[in-house]
DNA sequence: TTGTACGCGTTATCAT
DNA sequence: ATGATAACGCGTACAA
């Protein structure tokens, strides 16, 4: 075996000598000149080579005072040898707790999951917990196929967003029973006080609001909504929040102003006859690809931006920061909802206190970019 | 206990009656008035209630045929009352095997990344595997942590695009680690041979050549790169690609004409320098980020796109689909790479093969918008 | 100070 | 047809 010409992987048995230990033995394998461990090894393997009980050389490793300085030294260095690394499986199994998180998300689409995504995935990573993700796509049956592969896989809780459809349907008895099984539950954006578990959420109504007041501040009278067809609570608190800031101004709510649009693809068609049929001076979209397209729109027909038209969207993602003109937006800060709703489950799954129900509110921010008029 | 004016949670033990068994223990929870098991049942509590020996309701529950069908009768009507699912954590340890993978991502911000997600994931659920996912953010060290938390958790097998700064360092000891214990692993779009895993990957070279074919083709002779200074293997392809076309065609390579910005953020005004002196007829960008920055600076240097400037860029997002005018994108087809290597990865897994190298090659599409002339 | 025995939930092998 | 036992890897109460 000549190492210098080794030029692709080999593995085998290597016996050294040691002052500690005297024979021992090495699974290797050779590879791009390189020697590394070709075996994960157990407790078992550590106690064989040492003579010893494996009781004695987990106590060592867990720094028990039982042990012998001696004792500790020799566990530890052989452990550093092989590169030892407790099997998780064994302790999750022991300890009936995984330290792993699952989150169901609607999609990846909207850049606001992707960022609360990288929130919880951040946070939970920190706290040495992993996470697995699957999508519902929207659609319950999806959602709950999701939330089982999760459990069935072991997760000590879940971090959702409601799909679309569930919350049309009302249908959450699967998450009613996961919730019944003592698993905690944390909805964050989407949620309903049907499930017992903690709520991490904007004040949409309060949001939505203040934006369309901030749109009559700056002089606009006849002010559209776009939103989506699909039953989300986001987007009907959204829809209140404008109303109610129409009817507490001098201008009222005209439900002529308002466009919901599919919520697949939006036909740039319904959008032109929509701005045809109705001139106005602003416009507060529920989402950035929505406000994006709108204003593709608006300007094809002549109208500039923001001085003919106003736009406010949802969303500070890549579309309203790279569009032309960019766009102003209610920020949901998506990354601090992520952090939160895997602080608050993490809590949870640690602290084992029984489960009820919180509601966190993630404040919003407003980013103004070209989109709307200087203030 | 009145179960009509029941408002909260309630939990409790219920005795009831059945042909089969005699008396049975419920663990309930009651719930906005429905009925939930509150327990996870195991193949003890399903043989203590039936006065019969575990391993005669495991082979009940796996169709063994040594089981009497009165004897499987009844355990599967007790499994399906108590919704008994097997615990995956016990079985993983005593397979060996979690059914998990896990995979390492730079980052979601480019939608490339977000699309080969959504293809692994999918692929992977669909096959009954959890995926786990952390971020390295382009950082070696985080890559590396990444690794060692999956690992750490148990998954079968690891999907990656290799960290700028992995690459950049050619440090992946700690990939030949993991592959050495016989790991397998799966790289797409970022690899490197160095580490003995599948790959998969787009011809970047051949796809950048035909970009500046087809705008050579269009009749664009002074054509711009921009790419970025980081050191990422599929840039510098790219880029050999762009040089190639040029060198093959009448024109030639004009280092002049090759702008590489920092990664981090771009600096719009050092794009305003560069196309103020260095006039240009196209540009092929490395991402659609940096396309879309590019075309606002051009359009607000007075120039029409494509009829002045016709811009191709890469990843087929959200951005070029949106963006004004939109962009003409060499499509990676991320889902498809998402899919592939997903599947490349589970088939080692569950073949249990010697780890090796194979090397797949996703095709790309140019997609064509507004960004290039009609064809 | 060290070792033995047990249990976490499951399946497979080997009695009965 | 059914049951006892061992094993997967770990930690710990208890015995030596």
């Amino acid at each position: 075996m000549r190492l210098g010409y080794q030029q692709f992987c080999l593995t085998g048995v290597l016996r050294v000598r040691s002052p500690d230990f005297k024979r021992l033995k090495l699974y290797i394998r050779i590879d791009q000149n390189k020697i590394f461990l070709a075996k994960k090894y157990t407790l078992k393997d550590l106690a064989q080579e040492l003579n010893i009980s494996i009781s004695t050389v987990s106590k060592a490793l867990n720094n028990s005072a039982e042990i012998s300085e001696e004792t500790q030294r020799k566990v530890l260095a052989l452990a550093q040898l092989y590169h030892y690394r407790p099997n998780s499986t064994a302790l999750r199994l022991r300890e009936r707790r995984s330290n792993h998180i699952g989150v169901v998300l609607p999609d990846l689409v909207h850049h606001f999951f992707t960022t609360v995504f990288k929130g919880i995935e951040e946070y939970a990573n920190a706290r040495g917990f992993n996470v697995s993700v699957c999508f519902s796509d929207d659609s319950s049956q999806k959602e709950q196929d999701a939330i089982n592969l999760l459990m069935d896989s072991g997760v000590d809780g879940i971090i959702l967003s409601l799909a679309g459809e569930t919350q049309q349907l009302k249908r959450w008895e699967y998450l009613q029973e996961i919730t019944a099984q003592g698993t905690p539950v944390v909805m964050f954006d989407r949620a309903t006080d049907q499930v017992l578990g903690d709520q991490v959420m904007i004040d949409d109504v309060q949001s939505a609001y203040k934006a369309t007041q901030k749109l009559i501040e700056w002089g606009r009278s006849s002010i559209a909504l776009l939103t989506t067809e699909s039953y989300l609570s986001v987007n009907q608190d959204r829809q209140s929040g404008y109303q109610k800031a129409l009817n507490d101004s001098s201008l009222s709510y005209d439900p002529a102003r308002v466009l919901a649009l599919p919520k697949s693809e939006v036909d740039p068609e319904a959008l032109r006859q929509f701005f045809t049929d109705c001139p106005v001076d602003a416009v507060l979209c529920v989402n950035e690809l929505i406000a994006v397209q709108a204003m593709h729109v608006v300007s094809s027909l002549g109208k500039r931006i923001p001085e003919d038209v106003a736009f406010i969207g949802y969303n500070n993602g890549m579309l309203s920061k790279y569009s032309y003109p960019s766009l102003t937006v209610v920020d949901q800060q998506g990354y601090l909802m992520g952090e939160k709703s895997a602080e608050v489950l993490i809590d949870k799954i640690l602290s084992k206190t029984p489960l009820d129900t919180n509601k966190y509110v993630i404040p919003t921010t407003l980013v103004e970019r070209d989109s709307t008029p200087n203030t």
